[in-house]
DNA sequence: ACTATCTGCACGAACGTTTGAGCACATCAG
DNA sequence: CTGATGTGCTCAAACGTTCGTGCAGATAGT
């Protein structure tokens, strides 16, 4: 032991993996490590990682499930011991060979029903569903969303909750309010160029990411709007810099730290117990950060349209 | 090979490494994978890697020197082909023995002279020295500096160039503006508040880094002021939200896309030659991407203000 | 004193791949 | 017909660990 010391001696974790099949390696699939909500979530894996002594092989998708499907093929190959996984696509298909395999797994940000893996997402139905409730409370009555992408788990929970939201307020549902198929910059600044232009132009947006509202805010910018008087706005996703935009942002803040911790935890008891499952999933509440992207309607607006509601209704 | 296909068999990666003595591996070490700069970069360096057919290792040293030591040691005894690195600590010695190891290593964002090891950095010097130019050119003369960790290299540069810039300009070096030791947004916080409430105040503010612009934006709001009426301010590193802050943020942008990219093919060029090194390091223009954080002031508070310069001088 | 159990240690097998050696057989030129 | 060269294939060694087996010597129980 003496002389392993003096040589430096460190055993290779090549061989080590090979002989006891345990690499303490996990496999990380993001589809955009740069987004900053992934990269939180990234990093928060990481440093537990860490701490239980194992090592990330990180993957970015670029939010192709093509490259996603290789990525696990890849990482299956490298004998990870764990896969944690940010799907991208709206599929879940392709994950199923990896619960066949018998590989531990845990999703995070999606879910998928028909699959049978621990998973760890936001409460996105109650965040979305708080964020309009706030517009409504505020006399708010044509709220349009830019939505995400059209039949992933995390955007149809985020349009659930509009909806719901409206319709608890009485407020009717104009399907036409709600458009995009995308989390990035580009759909938030296409959808709200659109919005902005109809008349009557909604009074408030809601943006179902931080990408999407980067992208309203540069169309309502470039229409020379501002932001609450001419149209009030919420977001998805708390970011650093929330608080310093043109008008601070209200946003729905998402526990981005909590979700990296858990999702690592809950691959580790897969690790150790040497058994699939035993929790189906957690869900973090989301909270919303008020700040001043929304203002307050008078009230007498809404007497009058609260009236059209009940007609129609 | 027909069977071999029908059993869905992929050669064991590991097994593969043990005997050709090459994993196809490499580790990336990064202070802060949820800083949107080197979130930016490692995205770059995997998308290349996957290319390139090589897999990356994050290792994320949450800043401190004693961490990233550790992972040097990890990676190694995970036989991972090259290495890069971005350095969180003032002193690359630690780097030393990896070069003498003869594991290929490429260092990204900061610079060791001393140090023979190819490097892919920004020209932080004229990033700064371009940015104080401009303050100078608005009529700017008290400019104060809220520098990141001091004893980096990035840092001293950027110090350098903000030093030489006034120097260009006639304008005496006032040592007491240059303030800080940190690149985080507490720094930003603490010095902005300290130097708003000198008198005279500073006209202007240069921020070395994004998180200490944030910082000083917070603490600017507080003290009820106005960007740039009341002071103006440029930023190091561009985002995609500088453009909608509360006014529009003057930034120094870096290529952080080309230096991932950089970053991995100086390795692969190591790999594939097998020899230390042939380029000793490559520098990456800044951009100035002016906004509207800086005033211009009044030509006649300039003539009276170089006077004074002159006579000092 | 004899047997049973324990402790420490050395040795070899195995993990799944690559690669070189060895060999059989075929092809070809002289 | 012979020797040289080429082709295809099988077999075993090696990569650096871990772990079980076996054995020697010590310790404890009857």
């Amino acid at each position: 032991m003496r002389t392993a010391v003096e040589l430096g001696y460190v055993p290779d974790q090549l061989a080590r993996g090979l002989r006891i099949k345990r690499t303490h390696t996990i496999g990380l699939i993001i589809p955009d490590i740069s987004n900053p909500f992934f990269s939180t979530v990234a990093r928060n894996i990481e440093i537990e990682a860490r701490k239980a002594g194992y090592s990330i092989i990180l993957s970015d998708t670029q939010e192709e499930t093509q490259l996603e499907v290789e990525s696990i093929r890849l990482l299956q190959s490298r004998k990870v011991d764990g896969l944690i996984i940010c799907p991208a696509g709206e599929e879940g298909e392709h994950l199923n060979a990896i619960l066949s395999s018998g590989l531990p797994m845990v999703i995070v940000d999606r879910h998928f029903p028909e699959l049978e893996c621990p998973d760890v997402i936001s409460d996105n139905y109650r965040g979305s569903f708080e964020a309009v409730s706030h517009f409504s409370e505020n006399n708010h009555r044509r709220i349009a969303c830019i939505q995400g992408r059209r039949h992933t788990s995390v955007n149809d929970e985020r349009v659930r909750g509009y909806q719901d939201a409206l319709k608890k307020y009485n407020i009717p549902l104009d399907e036409s309010f709600i458009v995009g198929d995308s989390f990035g910059e580009r759909n938030g600044y296409v959808e709200a160029k659109i919005l902005l232009n109809r008349t009557p132009r909604p009074t408030a947006i809601f943006a179902a990411s931080n990408l999407i509202s980067l992208g309203a805010m540069r169309a309502i910018f470039e229409e020379g709007l501002k932001i609450p008087d001419d149209i009030s706005m919420i977001s998805f996703d708390d970011q650093p810099y929330s608080d310093y935009l043109a008008t601070p942002m209200t946003t729905v803040a998402q526990q981005t730290t909590e979700m990296g911790q858990i999702a690592f935890k809950l691959l580790m008891a897969q690790i150790d117990l040497e058994r699939p499952s035993d929790t189906e999933g957690v869900v973090l509440p989301t909270k919303l950060i008020i700040r001043k992207s929304v203002k307050k309607l008078e009230a007498s607006f809404v007497e009058e349209t609260r009236g059209e509601a009940i007609i129609e209704a």
